[in-house]
DNA sequence: TAGATTGTTAATCGATTAACAATC
DNA sequence: TAGATTGTTAATCGATTAACAATC
């Protein structure tokens, strides 16, 4: 799918055949981080939230942080900053946060149940609805108050639930195979904890998290 | 600080003060993909691979690849592709890899557990050389080969041992005042495993990963 | 040789930044 | 009013891509 600035749109906007205008890749992604970001200060208690401080938290620049929120309306007050709950709101609707989604999480070893126990996914209004482990012995165990199920009801709970998207935290041996059963029961979004490659169709996203080569490059530009 | 354009320099590569050369952020971070997928390919017993290989696994554009690696020399055969040994060794000289940098780990719950007993770091020639704890009971036991120290020896081992590198695997509430302290005892990079957002100053670097704010961005292109 | 893939050019697009008037 | 910060312009730089000759 190809597809061509719109004549007149904001900067980051692109036109696309489904709809009225679709964002950038770099957009959509630093609007996450400024919605990160701004559900921390609600947390603190911060009632607004400059440009610049929002730059200090995002490491993204404070033209570019404003340039990017024009595009969408005048959200902020001058002398003031932006409105911290009314911003947050804005970026939701922007990025159209509004499905509730049911994620399913494979593995429950050690990360599994890191990130099973967080809150890291339900405070984004994501729902992990089922942890899966293709062990026996860890089946019927408890995960973030889930029972661990075995990898056999996978198929049917991805079906009933709607699941569009899984986290794998399983040996890399065992990504591969478990990515193409995943795909063919209708998985859409793979984040994929382990240390293997994935090979998927086109149309499946494949997020893979390595702290170490994002250390690689950091450490590259402390040393040098 | 500044940097210019070297007249004549390869793309990518950006002048700077106390060098010849310097990668552009996005350069060094694409270098680092690239050498993720090589390892996987080493260990997979790959030979080859060409541009077109590299760029399905690491979604970057093929003619990016090419273009980012002849930047530093002819890497590839034409009509074979890239040899995966000589690649990787190329790349790593290029990301300065070579000298062996030692970590620190805080946190042993489930998340440090996971971090301390995987081999990511340790593939990429990372020392994992302590893991602390603030928790009396957690003390002592054993994470991924090493005994959990207190967290009052942290000080002394960031010294003894030139740990440059922390990574955070502890409770949101803990992990601004543990930075600090970190930051006081010469750590330079952080690796935020924390829900928390950290405040630290210039010439410190800090990674915050949350894979929520990921999704949200995933999910976006997905919908849409 | 024939097929494949690199290395490189040229053109376009998006990101980044400084600067500053507008205005809260 | 005075100070602060937004919204926006203009200019520059890096990323991205198609295309293709070179060559293994």
């Amino acid at each position: 799918m190809t597809s061509s600035e719109t004549e007149g749109a904001p900067v980051g906007l692109v036109a696309s055949d489904d709809g009225p205008t679709r964002l950038s890749l770099g957009v959509a992604a630093r609007l996450s981080r400024y919605l990160q970001v701004l559900t921390q200060a609600q947390k603190m208690g911060r009632e607004t939230l400059s440009s610049q401080e929002l730059s200090e938290y995002t490491r993204v620049n404070s033209t570019q942080i404003r340039r990017d929120l024009s595009g969408f309306g005048k959200f902020g007050k001058r002398g003031v900053g932006y409105n911290v709950d009314a911003l947050a709101d804005e970026i939701r609707e922007i990025l159209q946060t509004g499905s509730q989604q049911n994620i399913a999480l494979f593995g429950a070893g050690h990360l599994g149940k890191a990130i099973g126990s967080s809150d890291i996914f339900a405070d984004h209004g994501f729902n992990v609805v089922a942890v899966f482990d293709a062990d026996p012995k860890k089946v019927g165990t408890k995960v973030g108050g889930q029972s661990v199920r075995p990898i056999e009801d996978a198929n049917r709970v991805i079906a009933e639930q709607d699941v569009l998207v899984a986290v794998l935290a399983v040996p890399g041996e065992a990504a591969q195979r478990l990515a193409d059963e995943l795909v063919a029961a209708g998985v859409r979004i793979i984040f994929n904890y382990s240390e293997s490659l994935l090979d998927v169709p086109a149309g499946v996203t494949v997020h893979t998290s390595n702290p170490a080569v994002d250390l690689l490059h950091a450490l590259y530009f402390y040393l040098s």
